[in-house]
DNA sequence: GTTATTATGGAACAATTGATTTAGAATGTT
DNA sequence: AACATTCTAAATCAATTGTTCCATAATAAC
């Protein structure tokens, strides 16, 4: 009964979701945007809505990519600690190859504070992630491999702090190999 | 010779320092500024420069405040550890009872990584936070009011870290109770 | 093929952005 | 008091912002 949509939705997303996460919600502009997704603002505003809108689906699409990417490591039949260690090099190496730093942190300090959408967002993401490190310790424990006497909620917390640290530590510093040396203390102490 | 400056610059510094800090670089426009200074945009660019420059006085200003809190800390004559308990709940009243989050982190994360000289003056600071908490748990370590074998260094990481991750968690879940035990748990664990 | 419906492209919208200009007011020096 | 200097205020700059409009192109149903 009508034209169909020519753009692929989810390429388009992915397209604005590399701009945000560059230049931010507020350093990137709709242009920069449209440019980007290859579409007219009116086929923007027409199928998925306004600048906002957009973002909420960008940061969306963003912390389903680290759900999958969970969701992989869950299905693995690794050990605990295996997984554990695979997944601390794989945050090694995105802090110190991305050029930009994690969305996620970018956009919590950026916009979450005022902003209970985005918000919303990041809480279940960050939720997620401590969910599946906290099982992580927990197994590692019961089988083992892991040998303290702490409680696994809080050394969760602190993975998860001191990932975010190191986020900040390398846009200061620019240093890979302090944050490799950080990671590898870190794994030495959980599995010492 | 000449007419001089009527308005006092570092009151001025202070009122942009807080809409900076309250809105982020790109989110603080030209017109937030200099109304909060209460001086026109002239007298602005007449006395301090662009709006770049007026955020670098601004991030100055802010890490300078904490170079003071340090300095205070550093002369007063408290044991390290009376002196790191004190730190600790500040940073947590600082974190659960400010309207926004740290000026530093949140200015990292948006501009440092593509501004080196915002990332000079964060970096400066945070070595010289770092400098202070590590001599605070050296002598700590010396005098045996913390005993243990991890090396001070890795120990005051730990603690930047964890210190970047308490803001992000209360940004993410408003919980103050939730940053207050985690500080509860960091200090018995130091100490223990 | 006609028709109804919807997507697209380009131009344009008002509003806001960071920044400047110009005229005049205020100052210290002589 | 006169002067040179420099600060301040108001208006305004061009550029960019997010958004919308309108004409046209494309589709699906009949």
């Amino acid at each position: 009964m009508a034209r169909s949509v020519e753009f692929d939705e989810e390429l388009a997303i992915r397209a604005a979701m590399e701009v945000f996460w560059e230049k931010g919600y507020k350093g990137a502009s709709l242009r920069d945007l449209t440019d980007a997704m290859k579409i007219n603002p009116s086929s923007l505003y027409n199928t998925i809505g306004d600048k906002h809108a957009l973002f909420l689906r960008c940061v969306q699409r963003y912390t389903d990519d680290r759900t999958t990417y969970i969701a992989s490591h869950r299905a693995s039949g690794r050990s605990p600690v295996e997984t554990l260690k695979i997944f601390i090099d794989d945050a090694v190496t995105n802090i110190t190859t991305n050029a930009h730093s994690c969305m996620a942190i970018k956009a919590a300090f950026e916009v979450a504070a005022d902003d209970i959408r985005v918000q919303a967002i990041l809480k279940e993401d960050n939720d997620a992630m401590y969910r599946f490190l906290c099982s992580l310790l927990t197994l590692a424990i019961k089988n083992g491999e892991i040998k303290t006497e702490e409680d696994p909620k809080l050394l969760t917390d602190y993975l998860i702090s001191i990932y975010i640290g190191w986020h900040e530590s390398f846009i200061l510093d620019r240093d890979a190999t302090k944050i490799k040396r950080m990671a590898r203390f870190l794994l030495r102490q959980l599995t010492r």
